[in-house]
Formats: C-alpha cells, sequence, structure tokens
DNA sequence: AGAATAGTGTCTCTCAGACATTATTTG
DNA sequence: CAAATAATGTCTGAGAGACACTATTCT
C-alpha cells in the first residue's frame, strides 16, 4: 500500500462583511450535510505550489489570490480507510474577484462552519487562528481587498478577521505609520462623504520585524 | 512511478556557547565534503511526528528534545532523480542532553554551515531564521536549556541565536515581566557570586499574544 | 436642512532602550 | 583583598489606547 500525498485549501474571503471559507459538498443531505476543503491529489512533475494554484483556478475561476503554505497533516488515521499525507495551504481572494459559488461550492461564514469531514474542522480553525496572528505582524489584510480600498474599508476586513471592533482614530494612526498603504488621488463616493482611496505601497515590506522578545 | 513521503530533521542545540546543526555525512571526502539533514521515509501506519520522533531517538540517542513542523518541501526536481515530499522538522536540544557525534553525524557551528545537499542549505537557512523569530514572540528559547538555568545562562542562549548582544538589565527586566520562568531557590556556584536558578514556568501560555497590527 | 459618512488631535500610561554601580562569593 | 560574576534602578522617548467633534457630500 502506497502514501498519497494531496494538496488542500482553506480558502478565504470577505463576503457580505464577513469572512467566509469556500467549501465542497460532500454530500449527506439536509441536515447531516458534510463539507470538505476543496484539493486535489499531487501528480508526477508538480509542485506543492503549483498543485494548490492548479486546484485554486480549478474551483473558483480566481485567478488574484494570495496562497501561502499553512500546516502538513500526515496521522495514519485522520482519513479512514486512505493513508493520505495532505499539505494545506491558506489562500485569501479578493472580494471583488471571488468565485460565485454554484452547486458543489459555496461560500460558509467563518463564524458559523458547517460539520466538515475527518479532520478538516481542527483544520480550518488552525488556519482562521493563523490568519488572525498573521494580520498582527504583517501586511497580509490587503489581499482581501480590492487594488484600491479606502480606511473604512480596511478597518472593516480587519475586524472581520479578528472579530473584534478596533478604534477608528487609532487603527488609521497606525496603519498610516506604519507605511505600507500609499493614498490615490481617487475617492469613492456614495452615501455621504467620499472617502479617498489606498492602495498597498508593494515595496514595503511585507514581513515587518516583529518585537524583541515576549510583546 | 510514485512519491516518496519523508521526514527531515532540522536539529539544533547550544555548544560551546554557540547555536550549532546536527548533521549527516553524505560523503565527498574533504575539501568538497557534503552533509545531509537526518531524516527518514515515512512508513505506513506511521505519523509525520512519530517519524520525526523515531528518526530523533535513532540519530541523537537523545529523547529530550523540542519538535515542531517547519515547513514541507515538495518541487519534482528539488532531489534529482528522486520525487520526494520532505516534511522537514525544528529540533531543539538541550545542551546537557544532546548527541555526542561520531562517524556519520557531526555538530557544525550555524553561523558557518558547510556544504549541503540539494536544497538543504535554504532549508537550514529558513529554520534559522524562524527561530528567530519564534524566539521574539515564544518561550521556545528555553527548550535549549537545560531544566534549571541561570537569567545568564539564558541571555546567553538569546544571544546565541539572535547573533548579537543584549542588555543585561532590560532582558532580566522584559524576561521577568513575561512571567514565563520562575526563581528556584537553588544557586549555582562557580567563580564569583552564584547565581539564582530559574526554571521555565510551563503553566505559562507558549504563545504570548502578539501585537495588533504591525510592530 | 438633515442624514450619512469621512476625517482629525490630545492626553495618559506603559514599555523599550540606554546606561553604571553595588553586592556576594571564591581563591 | 583582589578577582569574578550577580544583581539592581532611573531617565527619556515612542507608541498604544481611550475618547468626541468637525468636515464634506448627497438627497
Amino acid at each position: 500500500m502506497t502514501i498519497e500525498v494531496r494538496v488542500d485549501l482553506v480558502l478565504l474571503s470577505l463576503r457580505q462583511e464577513s469572512l467566509q471559507v469556500f467549501l465542497e459538498s460532500a454530500g449527506g443531505g439536509e441536515p447531516r450535510e458534510t463539507w470538505r476543503l476543496p484539493g486535489c491529489a499531487l501528480v508526477e512533475r508538480q509542485s506543492l505550489e503549483q498543485a494548490a494554484w492548479g486546484c485554486l483556478k480549478g474551483t473558483t475561476g480566481g485567478a488574484d489570490a494570495y496562497l501561502e503554505q499553512l500546516y502538513t497533516y500526515g496521522d495514519p488515521d485522520r482519513v479512514p480507510g486512505h493513508r493520505t499525507v495532505s499539505c494545506v495551504y491558506l489562500g485569501l481572494l479578493r472580494s471583488d474577484g471571488s468565485a460565485p459559488g454554484g452547486e458543489i461550492h459555496q461560500w460558509h461564514r467563518a463564524a458559523r462552519l458547517p460539520r466538515l469531514m475527518h479532520d478538516q474542522g481542527a483544520i480550518l480553525k488552525y488556519a482562521l487562528t493563523r490568519l488572525r496572528y498573521k494580520l498582527e505582524y504583517t501586511a497580509v489584510g490587503f489581499e482581501l481587498l480590492p487594488q484600491t480600498f479606502t480606511l473604512t474599508e480596511l478597518q472593516g476586513a480587519y475586524e472581520a478577521v479578528l472579530g473584534e471592533d478596533l478604534d477608528k482614530r487609532n487603527f488609521r494612526r497606525r496603519i498610516l505609520r506604519a507605511g505600507v498603504i500609499e493614498a490615490t488621488k481617487s475617492h469613492r463616493s456614495g452615501e455621504g462623504r467620499p472617502a479617498r482611496l489606498y492602495r498597498y505601497r508593494d515595496d514595503a515590506v511585507a514581513e515587518v520585524k516583529a518585537r524583541r522578545l515576549f510583546p
């Protein structure tokens, strides 16, 4: 018997002001319907990252995304009857370009996850925790927004991921001081006073140096 | 053709006041001698972590160590002629219980790495970077020291990993304020005034909450 | 004019970083 | 008593967090 290597994806996006996960139906029917992470077996001559991108395109159709390796799960009995090692990637999709969902694939609120197969509930919880931590010391939050965005939208993204309200003035002060975004000359109109649009400065260091010792 | 899954180890320890890596000779003879990370193939009915521990015991004999998954490498041509996916674990060995080194295995200074096979030089560099970051926001530094230690020894461990000198008073203030270590009643005598021994508080949270946003 | 949203400043408190001297033990 | 190492406190500057009002646009 041989060991199967596969790649699975935790795909997150902001939809309707909340953080949502893209899942694949594994059948079962209501109310016992069970879901799984999208994924595929690793094939010959393909890197893990290529497999992850291929699977991303195959399921969402979307192209503009951010992917990073999360963790590799390999317990012999995590999938009963099969010996699979699964390399899980975390993916963030910009709200505009994210997939529509269809018969098989659907978006689910991260705050109220449905029943998931095998160990995938734990995997998802871990992915969310990692994203929250990462949000605090990297510039990864911008990956969830369109290329230009208002400060209010950015703050909303942070609040959706962290699950917590942030102070408007302090948020702006810190994010601007960090120097990772820059103002454009455009504004976005709507109800009320139009808001200035910002863009991510890709010349900014992605990983900001962490503080010394225990913060 | 099938894909081999294996586990490789980056084993680090403090020896002679410096951070060292445990490597396996891959032959070649001086001055072209090449080294590799210790590792083994994943076998049926074995979890990744079990394989890592098994390999650790098989090569170092040592038992008291800390292991965590680092990253999984799976490029199709990372090992010419073979299709291997390698799940790499980072291991920290306490200075006292670390393996002696023999014909095949030897310790090497992390600051002056020898020639390594395939992509393993890059893997090692990544492991060192991750450890430095991790040292700054977790309590992982204690894994390199015996169970009781003086503050001077602890500071030495941090300095060896970070490759940088730290201020004695500031280091003590912060490490004590963090509340992850506690004083014992014992002292260690030697030359000069005996130093109080401390021990790691395992009830302390391992992952200290990171700061908000960009530090 | 009123509703809606954008945008802005101050104060306090905690903590990081720089820095030098006293205390205790051994030989 | 000399040598060696341990232990300790203060000042300054930067940034986090709490907090409320003014500015601009649309209908």
